[in-house]
DNA sequence: GTGGTCTAGACCACT
DNA sequence: GTGGTCTAGACCACG
């Protein structure tokens, strides 16, 4: 489990976690009932507050990935690595979207966006 | 001089300003000396926050493409307009390339990333 | 909206927020697109944390009873009171078996823990 | 002395322990005198933590159901059964209260509650 | 003004 | 040790 930071990046530091922590569910590196680090001794390690991690942590519960038992620690839930799969396509639909209305806006056309995405995706 | 706000989108209302402005100067619908709208008359238009028209002009202003003269009005500089199109094209290649880099983060085929990018395009 | 806090209570704050807002919204007090009070202003009334009505919000927004717009508030959403209802019902039906469960494992008979039962309902 | 403990319930184990000793007591399955196993006997018995069981005992002690003999054991003190009765009355009774309370506050009507009790009670 | 994030530390309950 | 809640205050982004 090692995490990276960017304390700097506009992300959040807790959606850094929770898309890190998906990343190694969907890899394998985390399976069902392997434990997260506690709150405590991440954000010690990241040199964060706790209640960021614990952020995090919620999160991830709340979406269904991880399961907290009180007084015990933060445990991986049986996931539906497909469910997982749908939700992360999901959100890189949202920012190629969201790419793609911004070269619309700038009045690029269509042809040239795709242009610059082949370019990219092949180089 | 028509400015279509989406107050819903997930773009802040003073970007879709200064993109909006920064596209009718590459097209030239806005030449050097031109005046733009005064933030109060904008502002009334748009129905939302002089302070967002506000915000907008000064973010032009900083990036060079307006100049504001107290008391006056602000007024479109002087623009090298290829310039300024490589500059658009620059932001959108990032914001693409970000994209893609989730994507396979995400462990997603280069395959699946075009496809999904095509269904956006063309839908 | 007058909020009525329990500090001593062992039900956490940001849950009676949340509970009460549900009951508002389902008696029809709040309605779509009504406003809730912001964060600072709640928290000073309340004399509590800002941070624990945020939690308080997040969740509801996590539930889809309300819509956060950044710099603008927190307003409710367009709900499905019989979803809401049904939702209120499960958390009824999980209180009420606990507290049958309780009177079993103390050998508690059945018709005892229903006459019980009988005797708070009427009374 | 067989115990049940259900680790995945909503009830603290060790509230759990508490119960069931409470209701040997009452049942007379222990009586004054009595010895109970030791905390690490029962503990590897439950495969739980020593320090768990050590709150079961320690929270009977406070309430004068068992005598702690440093030493030498935990001992069943000489108790009022009827009064143990109505004390775990009193509790019940606390707990269907608060249950009707929050599902009258969800202005769920008398009717409901019932028909909801009676469906987990004999389902 | 609004919400969004983060900190550093506190106290509590459970194991 | 673990997680759960809360505080008081900070800084940022958006309107």
């Amino acid at each position: 489990m090692n995490f990276i930071i960017n304390t700097s990046s506009m992300i959040p530091i807790y959606e850094q976690i929770v898309d890190q922590i998906k990343v190694c569910i969907r890899d394998g590196k985390l399976k069902e009932n392997d434990i997260l680090p506690s709150v405590r001794t991440l954000s010690k390690e990241l040199k964060i507050s706790a209640l960021t991690v614990k952020k995090a942590y919620d999160s991830l519960e709340s979406e269904g990935f991880v399961i907290t038992v009180h007084g015990k620690g933060t445990y991986i839930a049986a996931t539906n690595k497909e469910l997982l799969l749908e939700e992360q396509k999901k959100e890189l639909e949202k920012d190629l979207d969201l790419a793609i209305q911004k070269g619309r806006r700038y009045g690029i056309h269509d042809d040239d966006i795709r242009e610059l995405f082949e370019l990219i995706l092949e180089g």
